[in-house]
RNA sequence: GGAAAGUUGGCAGAGUGGUAAUGCAACGGACUCGAAAUCCGUCGAACCGUUGUUAAAACGGUGCAGGGGUUCAAAUCCCCUACUUUCCUCCA
């Protein structure tokens, strides 16, 4: 959420940056309209409240002293009655300044290009170089298909589409990328292990964003307020909601490996085969709670850690800075790690790691007190260490041999008891 | 699933209808070579608004888990919800 006074006192320069991502010039003027109404009623209100006070002092001393007062009772009786009433036209703008401003999305940063959609994402470089096949590559669920590893149809067929079993050597590769994973974030990069609730309550969903304008795209629990964690940003990220934190334990380095539930709505015929658009896949997720001063800086070390896991994969990708246009609703900046699909012919999304700044914070209450004594909101980020299974089909895909076998890569093969090779 | 007791600053903790105590911690000072202890003082419930500023500050309002109600007036009384602890039941 935004800081409603810095709306309001640099409002020209944050509705350009607003429309930049899509909001409507005329819900910006709406709100500095109510806004502006708000605070006139509040000192009509607040100048009653301040009578009504003092005369319940009066009371108060009169009924001490066992005195008459039931002229002033009376009396406020009828200011009780204006009171109210102007209460309720301030809790009606309330209501309608907050619809506003829970939907608006964060600023983007300085530094993010402007652009309508991911057309207009800005490549920062590209690592490792596509491997040229002697043959037709194959697409990933085909491979996993043929080698008995995954089974998409028995999936459908237990839950629905986009439902799959890993099987045997399959599950035990998703095992081994996601153990690799979290044991280069845990030894290598300085994370704190986390194993954290795979369901969440509904202010915790509206502490990281994803409420009250994403509810289409989650698994909600009938007759609850839990809802599936479409990440494990959502748990990670409120394990310190309503908490105020000591400076010096910042930043604050998370991570976790979790399912993540995403009800995909919208992307009907979008990736209808394989690994790559699950109603339930597993991902590792870094979240990171900084000091205002220092976000940036993590962002890149963020982001860094994730190119890391790919770079011992020896997978070739590359990193794009998401234009403004197509940035999520709680980042002020955004890196996406795509990585080379062979048989698509091109790079798919793999990670996404996003700087909130105080956005998450300010709705989730994360505070710390600084070194005047004040209360400041930390900045937090979160950004995916990798999808799992997004990495399976990639190195199913990048891996693959003309006999249909897929070599492991050097460093899981501990994690795979040593096996070198899948074969059928 | 059932029963009881709880939820008040960073922490502890008083407050049964009439101005949210107090202690610890924090900060400043004294003492000290320095620190601890001690003493003196300050701040602190955390946000909204008005005036105002380089920074500040002053005044007012709200705020005692969350929401609603009663009342001239609610931390306090009533209702609903959430969570915590203990006991019973069940269970991996």
């Amino acid at each position: 959420m935004l800081d409603m006074k810095m709306v309001r006192n640099h409002f020209d320069g944050i509705k350009e940056k607003l429309m930049t991502r899509g909001v409507e010039a005329q819900t910006l003027n709406e709100l500095m309209e109510l806004d502006e109404k708000r605070r006139q009623l509040l000192v009509q209100v607040e100048a009653k409240k301040q009578l009504r006070n003092e005369a319940s002092k009066e009371i108060s001393l009169l009924k001490r002293n066992k005195e008459d007062a039931t002229d002033k009772i009376a009396a406020m009786k009828q200011l009780g009655d204006e009171i109210k009433e102007l209460d309720n036209q301030v809790n009606q703008i309330d209501d309608s300044m907050t619809y506003i401003m829970t939907r608006l999305p964060n600023l983007p940063d300085e530094t993010v290009p402007v652009g309508a959609d991911e057309d207009e994402n800005v490549e920062v470089h590209r690592v490792g170089t596509p491997k040229t096949f002697t043959f037709e590559p194959k697409p990933h669920w085909e491979i996993g298909e043929e080698l008995d590893i995954l089974d998409f149809e028995r999936g459908a067929k237990v839950t629905g589409s986009r439902f799959l079993y890993y099987k045997g050597l399959g599950a035990r590769l998703e095992r081994a990328v996601y153990n690799f994973m979290l044991d280069t974030h845990v030894y290598d990069h300085g994370y704190q292990e986390m194993i954290t609730p795979y369901m969440v309550n509904n202010q915790s969903m509206f502490g990281t964003g994803q409420f009250p304008k994403f509810k289409e795209d989650v698994f909600q629990l009938a007759d609850s307020d839990y809802t599936l964690i479409p990440t494990a940003e959502v748990p990670l990220t409120n394990f310190y909601r309503d908490e105020i934190l000591d400076e010096q334990e910042l930043p604050i380095y998370f991570t976790a490996l979790s399912p993540s539930f995403r009800s995909e709505a919208g992307s009907a015929g979008r990736d209808t085969r394989g690994l790559i658009r699950l109603h339930q896949f597993n991902k590792v997720e870094m979240v990171k709670f900084a000091h205002p001063d220092h976000s940036f800086d993590e962002l890149e070390k963020m982001t860094q850690n994730a190119e890391d896991i790919l770079d011992k994969l020896n997978l070739p990708y590359r990193r794009i800075t998401l234009c403004t246009g197509d940035m999520g609703f709680s980042a002020a900046k955004t890196y996406d790690i795509e990585v080379w699909i062979p048989a698509q012919d091109t790079y798919r999304e793999i990670s996404s790691c996003s700087n909130c700044v105080d956005f998450q914070a300010r709705r989730a209450k994360i505070r710390f007190r600084n070194q005047e004594g004040k209360l400041q909101y930390v900045h937090t980020l979160n950004g995916s260490g990798l999808a799992v299974g997004r990495t399976v089909a990639a190195i199913l895909e990048n891996y693959q041999n003309e006999d249909g076998s897929v070599t492991i890569p050097k460093v899981l093969v501990p994690y795979m008891g040593g096996i070198t090779k899948i074969t059928k």
